[in-house]
DNA sequence: TAATATCCGTTTGGTAGCAAACGAAATCGG
DNA sequence: CCGATTTCGTTTGCTACCAAACGGATATTA
């Protein structure tokens, strides 16, 4: 089943090599963009399937409540930036928060348009008791690689990030 | 506005240290897994807002169209594997490439309950013509990374990938 | 200070994504 | 064979996500 042409590659990329590979294509790239796509959905899908379950929180939930967590309490437009959501899917996601009693939406006197969000006391306690496990399952994630090695994903991915991040 | 305390640090991490640096957290894999998140997401709203769009596909919708490009004809679970998505979704997305005359669905006639799908004429000139297009977008993500970094990144994230995955 | 422009959060309409229920088809056990 | 089970792809019901349109509130400027 698995043929052993090159251990250091995933089976599809394989494939992926003796299809394309005499087209004039840049494969390192390639291979680094989709990896960190897969990457990204099998934490996401893990976590989602395991620690956040257990608390009836989504991806974005647990994010929101993470976000507000550290930075206290904020604006909706400033909240959506950190989440990195447009501001239309944060109302949706604050709506669901809202709904299961975690966070609250409390009116700007000063500008009516405004609108900012906080933790309410369950949601404090709910990410207070559920961070933890998160990091813990985080760890597990990159269970298979040294400290350094950690430290060296980040930070290669934050110059993709930045990269990719402007404009 | 921005301080600079660690210039190998975003801001907003900085902050996060500053909040929680007192606890006993693993700040080495938040770091990785929480930029593998904001990276994936970084990259494919590029690629959707960027070349995709002119092709008035999603990045599912390209993911799958190269799929069948670099597989050819598959059945519909064998497909929805290597797209990484479950079976409803991908009905919903070979709707969408039916629709646009990308694809084609041809019941398998050994076995009823199949069905397999294809390029149409019309998808693999489609694919042909966005790919390369697409690989070039992909060298500028990384674009901040040399070679050997881009393998690099690629190696830990496919290690990445083989712990989430499983299970 | 009235008309205009801008800003803010929400709504709308669309695709994407999942899990679970479903129905048709094939397979298995007796 | 025939009833029970398993295996397919689709449907359903839900959340998430975006862009663009919207409508009320604030700023601008003439």
């Amino acid at each position: 089943m698995q043929n052993r042409a090159d251990p250091r590659l995933l089976d599809a990329e394989r494939l992926i090599q003796e299809r394309l590979g005499d087209r004039r294509l840049d494969f390192d790239s390639m291979l680094a963009v989709s990896n960190i796509y897969r990457a990204a959905t099998a934490v996401r899908r893990r976590a989602e399937k395991g620690v956040l379950s257990e608390f009836g929180l989504s991806w974005g939930g647990f994010t929101t409540l993470w976000v507000l967590w550290v930075w206290g309490e904020m604006q909706s437009a400033d909240l959506a930036d950190e989440c990195d959501l447009s501001k239309g899917t944060l109302t949706g996601v604050v709506k669901t928060l809202e709904k299961r009693g975690f966070v609250k939406r409390t009116p700007v006197a000063a500008d009516r348009r405004k609108v900012t969000v906080s933790l309410t006391g369950a949601g404090l306690e709910t990410i207070e008791q559920l961070f933890p496990r998160f990091n813990l399952y985080e760890g597990e994630m990159v269970g298979n690689l040294s400290t350094s090695e950690k430290r060296e994903l980040a930070e290669l991915l934050r110059r993709v990030i930045v990269t990719a991040g402007s404009t």
